[in-house]
DNA sequence: TATTACTTTTAGACTAATCTAAAAATATAT
DNA sequence: ATATATTTTTAGATTAGTCTAAAAGTAATA
């Protein structure tokens, strides 16, 4: 078994893989989990002595087969954690995170599949992510952001970027939320910042740091 | 805050100084945890620094107000998981406890609270255990058992002393769940065996341990 | 290519929780 | 009441995860 604290190694290498090709850096790690260079190279000789990670040094990691394996069903429990605690239990969508980040970590595959069964198979978690099914297979949405609508295009609001409270409840007071349907009036040039249409009626300026953040499918 | 650790040690002695009067024996802790009365002692005084139970060496140990506070307020989250894995997600009554021992430790008074008005603020949990409520207030039921019971006497199942997989099972084999209907049909006097009739019409024969281990109320 | 800057690893120390083995205190029994 | 048994505590080690400070390796730049 796998202690909570591996499991959130794996996870981190996961993420930032995705992000950029290669080997993760260990100071990427470090700065992801909030803990020093040298805690992750030990912890990384442990990882990769479990087999979790492929491991040469300076050279950063990769995780192996089984490692992405344990990352993805911890995210697929974490945010099916997510929507059990927006849709059952009435939180909002910037309170949940810290929660499923406990919650992920209660390995049962039973639990796990029998959450999904009770909620109904959601493909996406309430920050717009997608849920890795039972196999973890995951069904990744486009990376078009609110920034790359040029003006006069229209969007709806898709997903997230960033996670932080602050953000999302910027979001939710603008009523920028999943489903929220987005023109483009204006684009200043000297800042990039919009201003737009939500759901036909608010008009909203927005900033470039904002938009960059808000993934949108184009309409 | 405290650790899962910490915590465990805390329910442990909560559980043993209900049962027994006076001070709780370091044995008797490290028998519950498995663990040993050395481990025992150290955690003693660590609980005993962060002023969660009184402790005089070669004395036993008693929890303080807070101590039996934040006991009960993991027994109330590990209850009522217990009714949520049960009646929401399918689990039988004898596969939810290791779960629960893990969801348990997950500290959010609004995920408790929350979960508590999803459920309907149940009273009991599937094994006939009381639930405390959001002030840690415990509707203990009358302790008889079906030991207890003389001949042609009759009683509803309400609870189990024991949360063993197999007496679990045992019990759901023989139809013996909670709510069940009881009659004493005979006791046979050598070995205090007894045979019953369940719900009016099966006849089952059930050992003094068994019988011992079923909390019943009267009718 | 040498020097500087940055990243990564190593060495050694710390904390939490545990263990074994031995010592100290308490309880039991002749 | 004294010897014996049992319980509890102490002393010292171990493991997981972390840290700081220093050394080693890699990258960037003049």
């Amino acid at each position: 078994m796998n202690s909570f604290t591996e499991e959130n190694y794996l996870k981190a290498i996961f993420k930032l893989s995705s992000k950029n090709s290669g080997g993760v850096s260990t100071n990427s790690i470090a700065e992801s989990l909030n803990t020093k260079a040298s805690s992750v190279t030990d912890m990384i000789k442990k990882l990769s002595d479990k087999k979790l990670v492929n491991y040469k040094k300076y050279q950063g990691v990769n995780l192996t087969k089984k490692g992405k394996e344990i990352a993805v069903s911890i995210i697929r429990n974490h945010r099916l954690w997510e929507v059990f605690l927006v849709e059952k239990l009435n939180f909002k969508w910037d309170e949940v995170h810290d929660l499923a980040e406990d919650l992920e970590h209660i390995k049962s595959k039973k639990l796990t599949d029998q959450l999904d069964a009770f909620l109904e198979f959601p493909k996406y978690d309430p920050h717009g992510d997608p849920i890795p099914d039972k196999d973890g297979n995951i069904n990744r949405h486009q990376d078009i952001t609110l920034a790359d609508l040029k003006k006069k295009e229209q969007g709806v609001v898709v997903g997230v970027k960033e996670h932080s409270k602050s953000y999302l409840n910027y979001l939710e007071n603008t009523n920028l939320v999943l489903g929220s349907e987005i023109k483009v009036t204006d684009i200043i040039d000297f800042d990039k910042s919009m201003t737009i249409t939500v759901n036909k009626k608010q008009e909203v300026n927005i900033s470039n740091q904002a938009s960059k953040n808000l993934i949108i499918k184009k309409l």
